[in-house]
DNA sequence: TGCTGGCACTCTTTTCTTTCGAGTGCTAAT
DNA sequence: ATTAGCACTCGAAAGAAAAGAGTGCCAGCA
């Protein structure tokens, strides 16, 4: 059965209207503002043919209409359009997220932080998690018992290590250690570090102290650090001004969720790139089945991958959300993905900089 | 006027039935419970006295007493016998607690996190501010357009960034520059890190690429990371449990109060140590004063010093809470606090490692 | 044929009353 | 001093009545 033009124009209504008020929308209220120039008995039959498809469900006989999954899914594939913000509202956003993005190391909180700051709903982000190698090993010595280990990874962060020894040791064997680690250890991916290899430098070494154990697993701790997927999971407070979410259980329950398995979200991605909007019931985990879900994924470059995402009430405002979560990804993409970052302005102009994090 | 020894035995066992059970005591309950052998009329005569001397509070005239901000005090004070973990439960949470303090880079939200999951509260931690200095400089040449600057500080903390130049730049230069900060910038606090001697650094080092500037303003991000107060905020989502923050506005004000200002926890602590009970209406912060709060500081040495704290509601159990806070600070100061961190188990057992983290 | 006003009907929400019961304060007896 | 007993109070729970929103359907009209 198709859809009149009609129908949609209503069905889109009813569903702004549901999530203004989040009250059950009627015939009356309907006629007014629906803009259509027609009663309300007639919408009334409209409403009635509308829940017959299956869009529109009535929490019992005397009540207005509430859309069903599937008229939030027509909603959202066909009839909302998808918030366009103003000028300035972009400009805002986008210089807010621009200057956050200026320090790297925090890049999945930084976006998290800022999805849920600007649609007021809790935000996870996800970094997908990539392969990563040593480029080069340096060993700073201090003095007779303390050195640092500094690490270059192939994503271009940087991981460090103070060593402290209880006993002396001469610095030819520091230079030494790193000949030895720059030779053996750089190139590899954290499960290529084998004992063999540490024992064998070992040898090489010609030293019992224990310093190539610490030397490599050092580097281990590194390239696991930076190969694991970074999370954000906050703003969960901001659950608590919707409605929906009067009932403690489940905004307890929600947020526990989002606590315990944000790793689940990336998959609902299922792959595909862009905004993805997930219904209520839609969900497969039993924890999300009253709440939407608005994904997006972002491209930081340097093989930076990863989703950003919201959670909310079902009866969220799709549109508007749905646009903040392009805008982020966006604007993400856009300044990182072209590779190197705008430098800011003031006198690091002549320079590009990035920081980096470190270990442990 | 002094209070009786019975007196206090009912002030006891109503608090403590009051945390129980949320609910008004009514002088029937009491008289089973409390242990003393008299009848309900007795401890009717006693309730009403003590009412009169401001420990309890009617919420209606028919109903069971709720001891008032002065009678917790008093609990508090001299009541409360601080839970006595069993043995093995004290074993279970210090070992716990020692794994996680192994990492020291998120010491702050180690023990935060702690503290929230044993207690099932949100908890907070921040971290005094310490004056720290650059110890020596290292500058890493990688290639033509790329360098690495270490900076170890006074704090045995090492940070890192990681250089890359529109431009080249010789291995020379990068030495005398590292020479130069190593001369200039060494032992200084942030704020004595000045443009004229900045100025004066550049004119040495004689070049116009504003290498300079980049070394000295990761100088000054470095300390000024270094010596910012950490701070950790989390478990909000365990307020739902608590039947007094069943109106989300409730828990919604609190949560955002934790949230934006956790710094105004430490100065609660007026300067002292140990463990403090703050009873809801003492706090000066409107947010709190349905609320109340349980802080400790502790001590992992190097000048570390901090404070953790939870929040929750006026009827927590204080015996519980306090006796497990006390239990982590003292932990902190135990592991951390004699200097140095107990080594694992296995391969590193020859040193003392310590990891750190960097700017940016 | 499609739209509209009108109207009876349904079911929730709100409001008001009544009942119930926990707990008190007081008094008289031990 | 302690206790049993009892009238009293006041909130909470239960029940009844009224209000209101919205529907479905019908008959009339373009």
């Amino acid at each position: 059965m198709e859809i009149s033009q009609r129908k949609k124009k209503i069905l889109a209504a009813l569903v702004e209207l549901y999530i203004e008020t989040a009250e059950p929308v009627g015939s009356k209220v309907l006629a007014q503002r629906a803009g259509l120039g027609c009663s309300s008995a007639t919408i009334r039959n409209e409403l009635a043919e509308l829940s017959a498809m299956g869009y529109l469900n009535q929490p019992h006989t005397s009540a207005g209409r509430v859309p069903t999954v599937q008229g939030y899914r027509l909603y959202v594939n066909e009839l909302m359009e998808r918030q366009r913000l103003s000028a300035e509202e972009t400009e805002r956003l986008n210089r807010e997220l621009a200057q956050r993005l200026m320090a790297l190391d925090n890049l999945v909180s930084d976006i998290g932080q800022f999805a849920s700051q600007i649609t007021d709903l809790p935000a996870l982000a996800i970094a997908a998690p990539r392969a990563v190698t040593i480029v080069r090993f340096d060993f700073i010595y201090v003095d007779v018992n303390t050195f640092i280990m500094v690490a270059l990874l192939s994503d271009n962060s940087v991981k460090n290590k103070l060593i402290r020894l209880p006993v002396s040791v001469e610095k030819l064997k520091i230079d030494k250690l790193s000949t030895l680690m720059n030779a053996n250890f750089t190139g590899l991916r954290e499960d290529q570090i084998t004992q063999p290899l540490i024992s064998a430098t070992e040898r090489a070494l010609d030293d019992m102290t224990g310093l190539t154990a610490v030397a490599a697993s050092f580097a281990i701790e590194a390239l696991t650090q930076a190969s694991q997927p970074g999370s954000f999971v906050g703003g969960q407070n901001r659950l608590l001004h919707h409605p929906e979410y009067q009932d403690p259980d489940k905004a307890h329950a929600l947020m526990s969720f989002l606590n315990q398995a944000p790793m689940e979200f990336p998959q609902l991605m299922n792959g595909e790139t862009g905004v993805k909007v997930i219904v209520g019931p839609e969900n497969v985990s039993e924890a999300l089945r009253d709440s939407s879900v608005v994904l997006a994924t972002y491209d930081a470059g340097d093989g930076v991958r990863g989703v950003v995402g919201v959670v909310g009430p079902t009866r969220m405002d799709y549109a508007v959300v749905a646009g903040k979560m392009q805008l982020i990804a966006q604007t993400i993409s856009n300044a990182l993905g072209t590779g190197g970052l705008k430098p800011p302005s003031g006198m690091d102009n002549k320079l590009m900089i990035r920081g980096e994090d470190t270990i442990e």
